[in-house]
DNA sequence: ACAGGCTCTAAGCGCTTGCTCACCTTCGGG
DNA sequence: CCCGAAGGTGAGCAAGCGCTTAGAGCCTGT
């Protein structure tokens, strides 16, 4: 049967992302969409631009589309979504506080990193939705902010961890994390998993693990 | 004598933020501009929007910057000025490793939180800026790292700090207070110097002081 | 008194923007 | 074999953009 993530494994093995997004026409502009968000940012790019890059003209983006502010939409809640889903199964998985959130930390942190195109569409322009789309959106981020909160009460509970202010703490290791789309890029020095690991490892210290 | 502080105190007390820009029309003109750029992101913000907020007509404006981009770089110059003095002068400051990175981190996050939009627009709208500015505006960032990891470095040397990856978690640190201008907003529940100090002590942490 | 320099405005130029519309092609089903 | 739906295009509209220009008001020095 199919599976739930948001890309999918073509014949030779390699990733597919968006395919999720049908038809084929729609899925090249909303890939384009995200290339020239993530670049120039929403309102410095134009539909003729995101049209080009799809190999089309700029009339077609509206066959597929409403709006430019949709596929933005389109983007953000897919993106969400994911980001969510990863938090969510990191939590709600076997094991110590301490495992669970070393392991969230580590897949939400390469996963900014290694779609970071995506992930600075998703995190940096929540501002440019339409006010009905944003606070959908803001319900799916208060979402995350509780797995992680989750994870952290439990931690206390069980004495694993110390902390002594939970809400706070929850909201820098989000920004911390988050953050990662904004300054990763391909060409420097670190891979996605090499950050993923320091960034779990100085979270576990935030919260007081001992290695 | 004169301070070398952005910030001027006028006659009864109340700071007036850029009272080193001249002259007024200017001044306030780079205030609006702040504010509209902090809102709306630098692309989404018109020149005549700025021109209104200053009570001015649009063409006012091209009398005392050449192009909006001028604009930009003139706050993101003064802004990363300042953010780079608050660095600098807390990493050469007197004491331990740990008093002056825990005092870095507080007052850096202290003026991110304090001055959220500035700090917005300086951190968040570097790619709008032309590649002469922007070149210039990067170098100061480097400047910052390099203030922060000394502090490390220092730590380290001296048996204070237990930091395996020291330009990774500089990184970090940096990257967790600049996000601050992300999230922070005035009729949220903490003062700037309250996420200062809890900031202070989760980068204490990630460095492994003990309380 | 008045020349000369600033500061600021009203009007608007040339261009780009998001988006639309009339029309063309492709293609599976009766 | 023709049909209508679906997906695509070239041309272009109304609106808004950054920025310029001609000239009005006002302060200052002689």
């Amino acid at each position: 049967m199919g599976t739930a993530d948001v890309t999918e494994e073509t014949a030779n093995g390699e990733e597919k992302p968006w395919g999720e997004v049908t038809p084929e026409a729609a899925r090249r502009l909303l890939v384009a969409a995200v290339e020239a968000f993530a670049e120039r940012g929403y309102h410095a790019t134009t539909t003729r631009d995101i049209a080009g890059r799809a190999g089309m003209s700029p009339a077609a983006l509206y066959i597929h589309y409403k709006t430019k502010e949709e596929l933005l939409h389109r983007i953000s809640r897919i993106g969400h979504d994911k980001a969510l889903e990863i938090l969510r199964s990191a939590a709600e998985a076997e094991g110590s506080a301490a495992e669970r959130l070393s392991a969230a930390v580590r897949s939400f942190v390469r996963w900014h990193a290694g779609h970071h195109t995506t992930a600075r569409v998703v995190q940096y322009e929540l501002d440019a939705l339409g006010a009905g789309h944003r606070t959908e959106i803001v319900e799916l981020r208060r979402q995350s902010d509780a797995a992680v909160r989750r994870i952290l009460n439990e931690g206390v509970a069980a004495g694993e961890f110390d902390v002594p202010d939970v809400p706070g703490t929850t909201l820098a290791v989000l920004s911390l994390c988050i953050d990662v789309a904004r300054w990763f890029n391909t060409e420097g020095r670190r891979t996605p998993d090499e950050v993923g690991a320091l960034y779990a490892d100085l979270v576990l210290r935030m919260v007081g693990v001992q290695k």
